[in-house]
DNA sequence: CTGTTAGCGCATTCAG
DNA sequence: CTGAATGCGCTAACAG
């Protein structure tokens, strides 16, 4: 029923193993010869076995790219980019030919999901595993990602990460390509700062995630650089002191929360002349929150995001924000994980994130 | 090095053939050997070889999920969504088991690219293969694509549309969730000339997709309906008068090209007093363009979207579009992918479009 | 440059 | 309920 490549050989009227190496096309071959195994491919419309081939080779042609949330654009546009420069014809070849598969896989944020692809994509023998996004803290699952992800390595799949800090063990095996979280998060409150901002408040994403913890980690570096950091009428300005911890809501990267918790902190501090969101996302449920409250944005409140996703330079004002080149660093992850490029040295990359003022934020009234 | 079913058969005392029957699970085994051989997979570390595996079964457990861009939230959330009903655990099961691989493949809108993937697809013996948004209209390439899917169906791939209207040939062998975008299209006109507007310009997708088409099409029966087909001054009324051309322009499903089409109307017809956009993203672009040559919205010039992506309510007048519930159809989709949900009556679906009123619509001036 | 020979690791018959 | 034997379709040495 099914056409092997052994029928191909038979009506090319050559071996096996011959077909296999025009197919394959890491082997000398003569061109008549070539041309007659094509020709048959053509005539009996042959497609590989993809299995038996990555039996016999001991690797297949699958890339596993895991994202957080692919309804989410900061990811799509990652993703999307690694895509382009591992799967699918841009090798130009008309016919599906030595491409990889690449394949996007959701977690949902779920760490068990992860590991749970990571094993999925190890039974597949894949060819490499990108991860996009920033990582769980929780040490237990740290430890089984780095356990998993050795396993993956030794067995020769290739592993970046993309938008993600190192593991701690640092395990040599990895590229990574960091966003600079700190750096920009510490820039944003700069500029608030700088505008003459005093309360700021903090629409943070959910604690366990680097991301989070990084960015949050840079903006309150430029709180305590300024003398920011402690409450009014107190001093022990220790990082994380109570009045911070007040003017912080943690929650899901998504706009509900940011509409929510951005409410509770209008309730919380009504002085706040400023709010800073985890990413643009969160930041649009801020301004929602913002103008339901009756106050305009930046006269009454300003208000920042991060990540310059393509939809902040429409909101209305534009979103301050905090750039972070996706698409190229997905492309560049994606060139690592085929071994077009070479890993930066010491295997981490800091990608720098650019700060962009525009509308959403102004100095504070009064 | 790498351990096998047989060092696992060994560790436990059993048969090949035993492991390879607890592992699969479709097969009585006895409850103390299930556990010893259990164990022993545990002890060893063990992980099933896909490749073997789908070779000697014929079948594997990946399912792809074709999209046309990963980036637009469009997809994202429809991928998204199928993966919830297909991969990762939620089976409960906490170790891998059971589940298939659910994989996203972004074409990019590529046709060439939509072929290789499921040549891709096919090699690697699929399972079941969704395919997302509209499909492109060209004959050359809808003959294509149905041989390669009746094909993939024969070879036991089971097939399933998302969003996008079956075959013309009708293959009976794929279920197909259609969205209404005809009816969604014509009630949002409808609304707009219930307002009263007369001149309405229409930013379209690229002519050659199905969504546009019947989004389009939709639109202009309403005008039809209205009398408000004809250029005013002649009384040809065709469909797809010159006017109607005149104040239609087709561009890509991007920000950018709602602002530039939007630009090119405005020139060309300065006396619109609304604008539809092909879908929210096109208008988000559309929206910057209005405000951009000093008009209001909506008491200068009413603009609507399509498929209310969550960010649609959040723009500045909160944006009138049609409703797709792209969520629930991906979840479906992804159902009828694993065989958990019959498919519909006659294999296809038509699923509502509802139309959301909000601030960016309003009567015309004057 | 091309043919021959062996498996790759597992799911299945079929016996027991 | 379990074990032994067979082959899935292909690639990779190794000869020629």
């Amino acid at each position: 029923m099914t056409v092997t490549l052994a029928d191909v050989a038979a009506r090319a009227r050559v071996s096996p193993a011959t077909v296999s190496r025009v197919l394959n096309g890491n082997y000398p071959v003569a061109a008549s010869t070539r041309e007659r195994v094509l020709r048959a491919v053509d005539d009996l419309d042959y497609v590989l076995n993809g299995p038996a081939s990555s039996l016999a080779a001991a690797t297949s042609d699958l890339v596993g790219i895991l994202v957080n949330d692919i309804a989410d654009p900061f990811f799509g546009i990652m993703a999307g980019a690694a895509q382009t420069q591992i799967g699918g014809p841009g090798d130009g070849s008309g016919r599906a030919g030595g491409e990889k598969l690449a394949v996007i896989c959701n977690t949902g944020g779920s760490p068990e999901r992860e590991l749970t692809y990571l094993t999925l994509l190890q039974r597949q023998r894949a060819a490499a595993v990108v991860l996009t996004g920033g990582a769980v803290e929780d040490p237990a699952h740290q430890a089984a990602m780095s356990a998993k992800l050795t396993k993956l390595a030794d067995a020769g799949t290739r592993i970046v990460f993309c938008g993600r800090p190192p593991l701690p063990e640092g395990d040599a095996l990895v590229a990574a390509l960091a966003f600079d979280n700190r750096g920009g998060g510490r820039r944003l409150a700069e500029h608030l700062i700088s505008l003459g901002h005093r309360r700021i408040g903090y629409v943070a994403g959910p604690p366990e995630r680097t991301t989070t913890r990084h960015r949050l980690e840079g903006h309150r570096e430029a709180l305590r650089a300024a003398g920011l950091d402690a409450a009014p009428g107190e001093a022990d300005g220790g990082p994380g002191s109570d009045d911070q911890d007040r003017l912080t809501v943690h929650g899901p990267y998504d706009r509900r929360s940011g509409y929510e918790a951005t409410l509770e902190l209008l309730r919380r501090a009504p002085d706040v002349t400023a709010i800073v969101a985890a990413n643009d996302t969160v930041a649009l449920g801020a301004c929602a929150a913002v103008r339901d409250q009756g106050m305009r944005i930046p006269q009454d409140i300003s208000v920042a995001g991060f990540d310059d996703l393509p939809f902040s330079v429409d909101a209305v004002p534009a979103l301050t924000t905090v750039r972070l080149p996706l698409f190229e660093a997905g492309a560049r992850a994606g060139r690592l994980a085929m071994g077009k490029e070479n890993p930066p040295p010491g295997g981490i990359a800091t990608i720098a994130a650019e700060l962009m003022i525009r509308g959403s934020t102004a100095a504070p009234r009064g």
